[in-house]
DNA sequence: AGCACGATGCTAAAAAAATAGCACTGGAGG
DNA sequence: CCTCCAGTGCTATTTTTTTAGCATCGTGCT
């Protein structure tokens, strides 16, 4: 089988999973990319152990790109972001999506537009309708 | 000055963090609980050394509760929900609050009830009309 | 009062992670 | 063709984490 089974980072050192949040956030980077990316950069070095280990523990690959490589995750984002929500929600929110929506609203309040809104209300809609 | 200087799990070994979490979805736990509630439980002392780290980091306190201590995080829920909420917000999703809705109720979808679904359009219609 | 039990404080050892350094490789430029 | 540069592979070392064990302390019970 895999030996990488996790959907949130569940075995990653802190290192590791500083990382990892880099390239999720980037979704593809290099070496360099990382290290200037990371909070509080140690040595080059440093990074491409880090990063060598991620791949052997299966969370990222790498395709080379000319003379360097370009890390990605293995995983899918989809299922990243829905793992990574999961945790949270019921970490932080009692498995309640009524209150994470809330933090959200609360959260960007202001920041989101009224289009964004209402393709919101659109998307709740929906869900009702299909749901019934 | 004061040595914990952080809203999410920023400085958390793995143990730590992992411990954390039980903390923040219990709201409050005795070393015998999260040894519990750890998925990869290690021993008693184990986990009373990482929680005692986490005393010394400032990210726990705890009450003495007859013989025994009950820890809880220092740092206030809405905060650390408001904390956790940004962070997979702008790992995950682009930092797109639209995004986290769409797969919310997509993670979700049936597990809602129609009474939740509609106090969530109710909420989204107020902050239309708030931000208006 | 004396004892057993459930907890904690602390220290030291083992294991894992993080980092640095150096050797090697391939390609670009002269 | 040779040299330089940017990048990688790998190993050894240092630092942090994690863990266990033992000494203590207070509480409740007999």
């Amino acid at each position: 089988m895999n030996g990488a089974r996790v959907g949130a980072g569940g075995d990653l050192s802190r290192r590791e999973r500083q990382i990892m949040d880099v390239i999720w956030q980037q979704g593809t980077a290099t070496a360099a990319d990382v290290l200037e990316a990371l909070p509080d950069p140690p040595s080059y070095s440093a990074v491409r152990g880090s990063l060598r280990v991620l791949v052997e523990k299966g969370h990222v690959e790498y395709r080379q790109d000319g003379p360097r490589y370009v890390y990605h995750p293995t995983t899918p984002r989809e299922e990243a972001r829905a793992s990574a929500l999961k945790r949270v929600l019921n970490t932080f929110f009692d498995d309640s999506p009524e209150k994470v929506m809330a933090a959200l609203l609360d959260l960007s309040s202001g920041s989101l537009s009224d289009d964004e809104l209402a393709r919101l209300e659109d998307r709740i809609r929906e869900a009702r309708e299909e749901g019934r």
